[in-house]
DNA sequence: GTGAAAGCGCTAACAT
DNA sequence: ATGTTAGCGCTTTCAC
């Protein structure tokens, strides 16, 4: 591997004129720069970022910490498409990706915070991480500047982009309610997510701006996933046959209720109708199609990465991001036969 | 940021020590190994892993290379799952992995190569490139590890790590020669993907090992997407009525057929049988549900990371991994009416 | 406009 | 068992 000091012995200058020549650099001769050039292009050089690093004290990368990357959890492309937001953002800005490994199968030693400051990430991002997880905290208080995606929580070198959960979930069941819904249930997320509390929220808000009574017997938890929404559908139903809609709290707990309707030969949407949430992929595939909330996934990963990039640049307006949501009318929606 | 020296001076002892400390190494009194650690917490150490690689001349990264993180691409939960399972392998090995901006909206000014030279990683894993982008010639030839999915190559530096695609063409195909189909159409990938070959190959194994005659009419090429599919089984059908089943490269591409039949009132499978290849999620959502040719994704990526740690270790046995595929059969094949 | 020298935080001979 | 020293490849004062 060539280096700058190579480089130097042949065009016959020094190592920092070198570096100067070749980081554009104004105080250089151009026809010593143009030798310097072409003296690199002929060894076949590769700064070495590494040692750039390390006395920059930057090291140009930004960590990512999801939860996610398992073998079970790849059925909502959410990951991928907040990465890929990301991705789109930071390549812009001349930043790589490091992708740490929260979900090994050994024991993992080594909490998010030393992860980042081992690699000496400029920042980190971070995503699907549950509320309750120990080491979410240690980092988020540690002075690693960090974007937390859906999870609400900001300081000075912590910012956060979520959608507008509230209003998201209210849109689901106002879209009910306007169907001529009364008994409206809802499969909820489990507790450890923010987005949880506040799709509750949305969901009670509905229901009073609409003077319908809240029955707590209509509500219960799933884990995001469709397993769990078909066994927490399965439950409700069988309980509270009165219940003629169902809002669910992803998209994934929707499908698994469908599944749960299906079994109890209760058809979607004329016996029951379904508004799932997150508006994945699968959402439009299956039949009948369902009505969901969306959420631009691709954009929450954008905004996150221009959040850190301010975070990092200290140019930080703001240390918030609400994204908007959508209702998406679907097949799986229809008026009340009551 | 404290450093072994900081760590040094408070122990009373020299960095060397200090680092052979914490480094396990076995010719360090036991006493002084404790009082360095305990010295180490105090001042809230970690260890500078971007000096450690410029010395020790490895960054214990690996790089991604994967054209697929756009907006678009997402569909197919393809890379997601590859890169589960290279997480999986990889985080037990204690390497991290850092994702290249492949597919930049700016302008791309730096090769493969350079990305992957500058950053230092110790080897790459490269997925989705088709095989007419030069850069892939380069960082092949190059001194760089590395591991190619789903690309044959072998050399010295390069392993890689496919499925059997011929063999599972074959089994498609066969399987609606079993089941009385004559008439079959193809619809293949673009001719930049290996795999196109290969399936192709297979299609025409297992005609020719029924007697049946080859029409190259009835072959013709999407580009792996659902709307490629669409339109090219639009066109194969219409051209050639007489068809009765189609084989396609890409699930993707065979839900895109499915929606072809529906739009020119063949029902499927009842007057058309479809065949796809993959195994997406998607192939078991959507209805009547897709048969098809499943490889898995996930082990793809875990022997891909395994072969490339064999190759950095030099242990490398093998250079060539070979995976088997099965066929799931669902509902969108049937017996032929003829 | 260019160079000499120091130093980023660490490891690894080579002493002792 | 521990310390001295050099050096990884680069950037950056500071001097000329």
């Amino acid at each position: 591997m060539t280096t700058i000091k190579d480089i130097a012995r042949v065009a016959g200058v020094s190592v920092t004129t070198v570096s100067r020549a070749l980081n554009g650099y104004s105080d250089v001769n151009e026809d010593t720069r143009r030798k310097i050039t072409e003296v690199a292009k002929e060894l076949n050089y590769s700064p070495n970022s590494i040692a750039r690093s390390l006395v920059m004290k930057k090291s140009k990368t930004i960590g990512l910490l999801v939860s996610g990357f398992t073998k079970e959890s790849v059925k909502d492309n959410f990951i991928v498409e907040v990465l890929a937001g990301i991705n789109e953002f930071v390549s812009g800005a001349d930043y790589d990706l490091v992708l740490f490994n929260t979900n090994s199968s050994k024991q993992r030693e080594k909490t998010y915070t030393q992860l980042c400051r081992e690699r000496r990430v400029d920042g980190v991002i971070i995503q699907g991480i549950r509320t309750d997880d120990p080491y979410l905290h240690e980092v988020v208080e540690s002075d690693i500047p960090c974007v937390l995606i859906d999870i609400p929580l900001e300081s000075g070198n912590v910012s956060h982009v979520t959608t507008d959960n509230v209003l998201g979930a209210e849109k689901a069941v106002q879209h009910l309610l306007d169907n001529g819904h009364k008994n409206i249930g809802m499969i909820n997320g489990h507790e450890f997510a923010f987005v949880s509390q506040q799709r509750l929220e949305g969901y009670k808000n509905a229901l009073q701006g609409a003077q319908v009574e809240l029955n707590t017997n209509y509500v219960v938890n799933g884990e995001f996933t469709e397993e769990s929404g078909k066994k927490a559908a399965n439950a409700l139903l069988t309980s509270h046959p009165e219940i003629t809609a169902l809002f669910c709290a992803s998209d994934l707990m929707a499908i698994g209720a469908m599944g749960a309707a299906k079994d109890l030969k209760l058809q979607v949407p004329e016996k029951l109708s379904i508004v799932g949430y997150d508006d994945i992929l699968l959402a439009s595939y299956v039949s009948p199609k369902l009505t969901t909330i969306q959420q631009n996934k691709f954009q929450l990963g954008y905004e996150g990465a221009r959040l850190l990039l301010d975070l990092l640049s200290n140019q930080s307006k703001t240390h918030r991001m609400v994204l908007e949501t959508k209702l998406i009318k679907r097949e799986s929606t229809n008026h009340s036969n009551e």
